[in-house]
Order: C-alpha cells, then structure tokens, then sequence
DNA sequence: CGGCAGGCGGTTA
DNA sequence: TAACCGCCTGCC
C-alpha cells in the first residue's frame, strides 16, 4: 500500500456488494481487481472498495475503503463522510427490497441476483459527462472513452495501485475545446454534444431541474432520465433503454415497443422507488443475457 | 461485409 | 406526435 492512504473499515454493512453496485451501470470509472474490490475515482479521491461478509453466505459484513484523498485537504472524518454518503451507506436498502418485491415475483428474483446494489451519488457533471458518452454505445467502450477523455484533457489526482488517476476536464476546459481536439478521443458524434453541452453550462450553471436538463445538447429521454436518478437524487425516475425495454416486455408483458405504456407501468408499479427498481431489474436482465 | 449497440436530433407526413 | 434515418466507432 502506498503511503498517505487512508483506511477505514465499516462494521455490520448490509445490501453492500462491490460486483453489484460498479457492475450495474450506474458508473464507468471503477475497475475490477483480481480480488474482486474495484478501484475507481470520486469527487476528486481515489479509492479501492471491497467487502468481506463476516461469514459464507452472511448478510452483514466489513466494507473496507483504501483512499488517497489527492488534492482534497480533508481529515479522516470529513473523508469517511464522503464515502458514506457517496456509497449511499445510510440508506435502507432492505425496506426498499421488501416494498419492491410485495407482490412482484419478477422483482423477487431480480432481488435475489443483485442484493447487493446501492445507487450511488455521483458528481453531476460527471453523470451529464457520461451518460452522453454512452448513447448508443457499449459499456467498454463507455469506459474507454471517459478513461481517455480524462488521460487527455483532466487533471492528475494521485495514484493508487500503481496507477495514475485523472480527474474529468471541468465544463470550462471542455467548453474551449474543438471537435478536432477531442478525435483522439474517438467519441465520434458525441464529442459535438459534449463540447456544446460544456459551453451551456459555463454560461447557465448545472442544470437544476428536468426541464434544463432536457434543453442540452444530446440529452434526450433515456440519458435525461440517467442523469436524473445518478447525478441529481431523482429517485423516481425509470431510465428505458433497450435492455430495460425487453424487461418490461418478457417479463411483465407490457407491449413491445411501447415506451409510453412501460412509463406507465412503472410509475404505478414502482413509483417513487422507480429507479432503485430500475437498477435490479437491469442487472438482472444482463446476467440473464449471459447465460 | 452489413448489422447493430445503455439514443439523439432533424426531417417528414 | 409518430415514424424514419443518419451518425462515429468498434465488434461480430
């Protein structure tokens, strides 16, 4: 380990699995390590998460985090706060899995495959940064691209697992951009987007609410409704995606192509637990798609 | 090689 | 307002 890391350990974690809450998603900038901890980079910290169930098949355990805070300058207690609240630790989880799952036999089994997923809180320019990048797109490649486009354009934070990490350009660094600047990048028609949607926010600020949400460019419902549930705390929102789309339609029979009706759906179903729903049925979906 | 993927934006009718 | 279609890129 290298020096001026921080350790902290949680005791009696529940609803917490690292597998579960990188690999739903949500987030492109943590990797997986041998050992099954991911390693990744928030609000300017990088961190090694891992979890150790007290014993075989425990529903509570240790949740470990190696951090170096980089250039953040806080003490112990304001970091551990931070990765409390990013990993969405105070939340209960269990009563959200038991209302979700009441009459819902999809959602039981859905359940049962990703217990343990947490939505966490991302940084907003960050979900806006990503979930542009990921229109019609696949996950590596997602992950490549942000990667890159921090390589290139961020900032140096520090290292951790012998490797160095970038922050993000800030909308102000990407907002001075050109297209030809980022084709290294290979963001392909995106980069337009992002570069448009970095100039809007340096003039208007961050987006406060849907509706300003929806007036970037590139962002449209699906990627709209991404934002809103991982940077903005919109809990009820239900992103659709193709994946999503063959949920509701192999396993709750809802018409095929009919966005609408699975809006529709979910919101009378789901409602504001919407987007925790989201998350285990699309998990499940994809360990489904593996088999 | 054509088709397609965690869609969007612009153009039609 | 619904239905098409082109789009960067990478991978089959």
């Amino acid at each position: 380990m290298e020096q001026g890391n921080n350790v902290y350990s949680i005791e009696g974690v529940q609803d917490f699995f690292p597998a579960h809450v990188f690999d739903c998603g949500q987030c492109f900038r943590w990797q997986r390590q041998a050992d099954g901890s991911y390693t990744g980079i928030a609000g300017g910290r990088i961190a090694n998460v891992s979890f150790l169930p007290y014993e075989e098949n425990a529903d509570s355990g240790r949740l470990r985090v190696v951090s170096f805070a980089g250039g953040c300058a806080d003490d112990s207690a304001a970091e551990m706060n931070f990765w409390r609240t990013y990993l969405d630790l105070d939340r209960d989880y269990g009563n959200i899995k038991r209302t979700l799952c009441r009459g819902d036999h999809v959602m039981k089994k859905a359940v049962k495959v990703g217990w343990g997923i947490r939505i966490l809180h991302q940084e907003l320019w960050e979900t806006i940064v990503s979930f542009i990048i990921s229109q019609n797109n696949h996950i590596p490649r997602i992950k490549g691209c942000i990667e890159n486009l921090a390589i290139c354009f961020g900032e140096p934070i520090g290292s951790l697992m012998g490797k160095t990490w970038y922050d993000l350009p800030s909308p102000e660094k990407m907002a001075g951009l050109t297209v030809e600047d980022l084709a290294p990048v290979k963001l392909g028609y995106r980069a337009k987007y992002l570069i448009e949607t970095a100039q809007v926010i340096v003039q208007d600020g961050l987006p406060r609410n849907a509706q300003q949400l929806a007036a970037l460019p590139g962002v449209g419902p699906k990627v709209a409704a991404c934002i809103l549930l991982f940077g903005m705390g919109q809990y009820e929102a239900f992103p659709i995606d193709v994946w999503m789309a063959r949920v509701m339609h192999q396993l709750y029979g809802v018409e095929e192509k009919d966005r609408r009706a699975m809006e529709i759906y979910a919101s009378q179903h789901f409602g504001r637990l919407g987007g925790f729903a989201q998350q285990y049925l699309f998990y499940y979906m994809k360990g489904l798609d593996q088999r």
